[in-house]
DNA sequence: CGCCTCATTGATCGTTGTCAAGCCGGGTGG
DNA sequence: CCACCCGGCTTGACAACGATCAATGAGGCG
């Protein structure tokens, strides 16, 4: 590579980052600040990724890790009845892949459902960073154990809830993390997966998140127009969640 | 500490894990072998457990974690709905605690469902030590990605099945993983919790889970004496949990 | 326009939760 | 030693939530 072409990329990378919604608090510019030419060959900036594109397979190994910038990624897998199971939604912010590094082996498909980006992070060097850089290991492993954190939260306000408050309880969920990703959000926000990955996400059938759907609207706790949806009232839709 | 205590001291640990069934796959001594005396301070070795014994309590700040090499723990937090959820059963040669990671902050009591032992490893002191070490940093890593992809996986065939499948599937798993850490597993095994703690684990009520192992036993999958099972029938138990 | 997938709505059935009563074993105190 | 109690466990009857089956509507795309 000659001396112009590295150059050449290391404006690239300055310029794509300015232009990042996520650069206020992205962990790579935060961690990796003055070292912007050097993080070139371990980060690929912000691919952008139309909906149903597979950002890896289930059983692949495990080559990198992926910070969403933009939209939305589930991951999936299948149950042990066969079925599709939406492991979770990852939206800006968050990092894809992590649960792979026991190992070394992607244990579910993620893949973009709606128009997303994605900065790619190779793992290898990702993990020789660590080694010289300790404040780096650490970070990614209170990553790791937030991301089990999650899935423990996940699973302990799923648990005995009835459908109809697990729906609205994902509705607040969503509109939290997205208000977090987009401070400048309307009154309306764009669901970014369709009712199926939902469904299979909170594990009841599409006829049942249908029906509780259609019972949050007419309590007049959700509204829901095409793909946008609203919260009219928050508070007593955290009261009926029991939060 | 005079050198002769130093030296005792080194002697109550090669003694104290000597005696240890765990000492064959024991991280502490495969990660920590030519250290011995200076791990004496970050490791305290094989602390005896009566049943209920707190190992910790929920929102208190993390100071240790802990390597079970005896008996079982239990992690439980609330449901949404204020119901008791156990998390997870950990066995011998288990880490307990390392969901505390992200945040500083136990989610979850630890309890012994048995008399059990633990070895108790200073948290603070293995984060430095990680930083010295890189190896020793990415297998923690490892273990903490390897907790979140168990508890993917123990949603993943949770999900759908019904308490029958999902009873049966429990005793199955914990076979495998008593006999994985006791090699000389007899044709019964105790259980090391009481049935209410299965079925805060298995999300069902204690009357669902009687119900159904009774047609367990019915249908000769499963005995129960007592506080002793057995699996007579294990490649049909596996058919019919569907794995 | 026809095809296809997603989404909705209705009718019915089954599993599980709920409420209630009774059983068993261990511990305590008279 | 026995009576008593208490928590854990079991069993039964019933109701309810959600799954299943089925039909229809809505939107995207060739």
């Amino acid at each position: 590579m000659s001396s112009a072409t590295a150059q050449l990329a290391a404006m690239d990378v300055v310029d794509v980052c300015a232009n990042c919604k996520q650069n206020r608090d992205c962990f790579l510019s935060q961690r990796m600040p003055a070292e912007t030419s050097g993080c070139v060959g371990i980060v690929q900036r912000r691919q952008a990724l139309p909906p149903g594109t597979y950002l890896f397979r289930r059983n692949t190994p495990l080559r990198s890790i992926y910070l969403v910038s933009a939209g939305s990624i589930k991951t999936q897998r299948d149950t042990a009845d066969g079925e599709l199971l939406v492991n979770g939604f990852y939206l800006g912010g968050d990092l894809v892949g992590i649960d792979a590094i026991s190992d070394g082996l992607h244990p579910c498909d993620a893949i973009a459902t709606t128009d997303s980006e994605v900065c790619r992070i190779d793992f290898t060097r990702l993990m020789s960073e660590c080694a010289r850089r300790p404040e780096l290991g650490s970070w990614v492993m209170a990553q790791i154990s937030h991301y089990a954190k999650r899935r423990d939260d996940d699973l302990a306000w799923t648990a005995g809830l009835h459908a109809h408050s697990r729906v609205l309880r994902f509705f607040l969920d969503l509109h939290d993390r997205l208000t977090a990703q987009n401070d400048d959000l309307g009154d309306t926000a764009q669901l970014p997966m369709r009712k199926q990955d939902i469904a299979r996400y909170l594990q009841m059938t599409p006829e049942t998140l249908s029906r509780n759907l259609a019972a949050l609207c007419r309590d007049g706790l959700l509204e829901l127009h095409s793909d946008r949806f609203a919260l009219p009232d928050r508070s007593r839709a955290r009261s009926v969640t029991q939060i």
